[in-house]
DNA sequence: TAGGAATAATGAAGTCCTTCAATATGAAAG
DNA sequence: CTTTCATATTGAAGGACTTCATTATTCCTA
């Protein structure tokens, strides 16, 4: 029992919160209340509706985490995209990167630009076509990308805790598929 | 077999291409070959890598529709969220806007400066507290959102075309599950 | 070889969002 | 009643992207 007017025991926690209510189903799934509630009126089935909402909510959480993450080692999500590629597949013309990550060539101009003075990546002239600029690692970003990108692997073991390969797949599966579907769609 | 050099049947299609291509594993179930080459020396198990940047992706492609769709009725993606937010649960105060659509104040009042300068929103004092501001719709507004969000439900069925409504509430668990794993890791 | 296509770089402008700091007002609790 | 907290607003600054237009190379091919 709470002592006179201590607050209620309301600690406020990290920053939960609102409506970001997290309860669970009755086949033990999550889904969030409120979502349901403000969907509901609109559609005799919301499962669409409540699936999409969740995704997107993930891939914000994702993209922030990221984010944060990079930022303590000085990168943005962008340059860790390019630092990433770059030591799985070695040097590569900026508009394969570009392809790759699914940017505007403008942009990653100036991510290399960026890496580049701060001394990760190198930009070397591409023997076979002279039109073509290839963003290398220097030793520096070698150094950087595996100091970090262990680390960054077991924070994403840390995201997917509780799901099982099963889930792991079915999850990829459907996020795939959706991309696929959004391609048609932005064919117009 | 072809004709003499013209460009081998490539018709280069809207925009698919280089390294996005999707195949379907023995399971029947969708992955990109170059992400998994890319990953696979890293761990022996890539099944979390592979649906953690599905997931990323898909997001971003959700993001991208949104945007664009939003674009042919002037409307970008935050604007959307609160219009949309206030056609399902009347006015609220702009903090409250702030905490559901998980965004800075100072952004939830560019926005509601903006929308109110369309015509579509305005502020109105709050009677019990009166040092909030409330947004609601105007007669232009609820118009404007009734307008389309009927539109808009039809393209996300569209994007989950070939999900049964299992996959569907799947998706929905998983993605609300990582929320709350990457909560834990936001709380540091 | 001449003309058109591809590869980058660059600068200007603009969008959406963030952080930070300052301010004005009203609410709440001692 | 006075101090503290909550609610909005505002301005400055900046990050990460985008689009668009322009330029310099180099490649390819008719």
């Amino acid at each position: 029992m709470k002592s006179f007017n201590m607050k209620d025991t309301e600690v406020k926690f990290p920053e939960p919160g609102k409506g970001w209510d997290l309860e669970t189903d009755e086949d033990g799934r999550l889904f969030m209340r409120r979502m349901r509630d403000m969907l509901a009126p609109l559609s005799t089935d919301t499962s669409a509706l409540e699936a999409l909402s969740a995704l997107r909510i993930a891939g914000r959480s994702l993209h922030l985490l990221q984010e944060r993450w990079g930022a303590k080692h000085d990168l943005s999500e962008g340059r860790m995209g390019v630092l990433f590629r770059l030591s799985r597949c070695g040097d590569m013309p900026l508009g394969e990167l570009a392809d790759d990550l699914d940017m505007t060539p403008r942009n990653v101009t100036g991510l290399v630009d960026h890496l580049e003075k701060d001394g990760l990546v190198t930009r070397v002239p591409d023997r076979e076509d002279r039109r073509s600029v290839r963003a290398s690692l220097t030793e520096a970003g070698r150094a950087r990308i595996n100091s970090i990108w262990k680390v960054g692997m077991e924070h994403q073991l840390e995201l997917v805790k509780g799901m099982t390969k099963e889930d792991l797949a079915h999850l990829r599966h459907l996020c795939l598929l959706l991309v696929e579907n959004a391609r048609k769609e932005l064919g117009k």
